[in-house]
DNA sequence: TTGCTATATTACTCTTTAGCAATATGTAAA
DNA sequence: TTTACATATTGCTAAAGAGTAATATAGCAA
């Protein structure tokens, strides 16, 4: 009951379906996440802590920066079934449209380092 | 991407989830959900409420009592993936399991007009 | 080492939400 | 009509959650 409910509340918020739907479509760290969503840097990082620990993605440092993935599901069959879904889910939606859109013109080495 | 939050935060509460639960297995009103969940009735209202809402329930008059049922999904597809999947889900829960287990023993009749 | 940059954590504010008591509404019986 | 009971709504409190600025931490480069 606590792991579904952590998935559901994981995906009760917009930055957080938006921060799963990019990262099905990219490999992305907080810098871009940060200039994709236009939100500060430590909301970011609360609401990836909030993803994580549902099972929902991993990280992964990588030098300076710390990668963000899609998780395999294999901690949490919830998060397993909804990332499932969610790949099919939101595609006609036009922000997450315009999101995926975006993307490959958002790249850390122009984003970061200001 | 609205339906989709509205159908999450529905089942981000233990609450909400058990009368799900329930009600897969059985039709049931206000007052007994309330004697099943050990919750004041206009929390239960409330609750039903957000799961109308969100599309996973819906409601019927039936004399004094309102009935409530699970939804078809027809109002809500996110809501229909989320319903056919809790079939499944919590089966072995021991909370939920015994929630299941006593609704036979809970009538309207013996529960409601004391 | 020091300095720089990316990310995490802390401390706080404001909003949302779960809960309840009190009250209003709706239905049926007397 | 009045009474009784089931449910919905209102108004409130306490806890949870989203947001930020400030600060701490971690890695790399000089």
């Amino acid at each position: 009951m606590k792991d579904l409910i952590k998935v559901a509340k994981a995906i009760s918020d917009q930055n957080r379906v938006k921060i799963l739907k990019m990262l099905q479509h990219k490999i992305m760290c907080v810098c871009e996440l940060k200039s994709a969503l236009r939100i500060a840097q430590p909301t970011v990082s609360k609401h990836l802590r909030i993803l994580e620990e549902a099972g929902l993605v991993y990280s992964q440092r990588d030098e300076k920066w710390v990668n963000y993935y899609i998780a395999d599901g294999n901690n949490n069959p919830y998060a397993a079934n909804i990332l499932g879904n969610l790949k099919y889910w939101l595609e006609e939606d036009m922000e997450i449209k315009e999101l995926i859109y975006k993307l490959p013109s958002i790249k850390r080495e122009d984003i970061c380092c200001q």
